[in-house]
DNA sequence: GTCATCTGCTTGAACTCTCAACTTCCACGA
DNA sequence: TCGTGGAAGTTGAGAGTTCAAGCAGATGAC
């Protein structure tokens, strides 16, 4: 049986769902290997010469990018689309590492910023040469410059249509 | 300073990396930001809905769709891109769940096959609706055909490069 | 002011994943 | 018939993630 093609014998409930059509469905294959041996090759690759998943790579980018390499912890949860529990998790463990250090936040008792130390910047730059090897050989040596710019888009409207509504976030009586 | 893109002040020993352009950055942000996305919707989905996480659900679909149900532990751990450690680990669980059995390979006696049972079959034909609304509502629904095509050849390519050599995997003399 | 509610963030427990052993068995050559 | 090396699979410990609960400070109605 073919569970995301193939109408069960009995029909469901709830209408007749719409199942994958078979060439929706090498589409989705493709996605998910994809995607899964992508995070993995890039997880091992930072974890073996950084010493971290590529997600806590991509907060320390993150923090980097930011006006005086600080954010509040909210804010960088959401650039970084992870949950708050997460970010805590993941920053009490960058801590450690000193890449990362917290401040309180003057305006705002409850308020903490992440911010990125000089020895974070420092493993940022000794290991961002080989990040940036690693996802140029993966993906963009093997793409078009049309593929990249279809990638780009496609990848674009996917992350539109799960975003907490980036656009009316300050108008949630539309919502 | 922008870690994928701008170049250090003093360059690197092993000759300047070649960073990614805005323009790469920016599809890069995109796919990283997509697939965080998605992989968690659908892990928040299938883990409310079915109790299990993703991948989970992908290696019963895999089982499902194998002949009689059933796949030796480093023939499923390889069509689901995951080391075989891990899929120990995903069948002992599933196992207690009463949904996938281990049966001992009688060819070879180091051998095991994760068999999909009766009731891991309903399980599938029960949130298989369900999970390719998600699917459906996350992706397919926001794209053109032609998107879609793109998708799946861009997909492609990358599993691809990333393959632990599939074509030639009986070739090992040529790696 | 004060109470209820909301927001920002953290915590601990349960679960999952990784990595490096380790066990058992197969294959093959001397 | 031994080894010896490789393959199949598991294991345990440590790291990471999730989920629900919790605390403290902000906010708004009255």
């Amino acid at each position: 049986m073919d569970c995301m093609n193939t109408a069960p014998a009995s029909s469901a409930a709830a209408g007749e769902p719409r199942w994958l059509t078979d060439e929706e469905q090498r589409v989705w294959r493709a996605y998910v290997d994809a995607t899964t041996l992508l995070e993995d090759h890039l997880d091992r690759q930072l974890q073996r010469d950084a010493g971290m998943p590529h997600v806590y790579y991509g907060l320390l980018v993150t923090l980097a990018e930011a006006p005086r390499r600080r954010l509040r912890m909210t804010e960088l949860a959401k650039d970084a689309k992870i949950t708050r529990s997460r970010l805590s998790h993941a920053v009490a463990r960058l801590e450690k590492n000193g890449w990362v250090r917290r401040e309180d936040c003057p305006s705002d008792k409850r308020g903490q910023f992440a911010v990125l130390t000089d020895e974070g910047m420092d493993v940022l730059r000794r290991h961002a040469p080989g990040h940036v090897n690693a996802v140029r050989q993966a993906v963009f040596d093997r793409l078009t410059p049309e593929q990249q710019k279809s990638l780009g888009e496609i990848m674009g409207i996917v992350a539109e249509g799960l975003q907490p509504s980036e656009a009316g976030a300050d108008l949630p009586w539309l919502r």
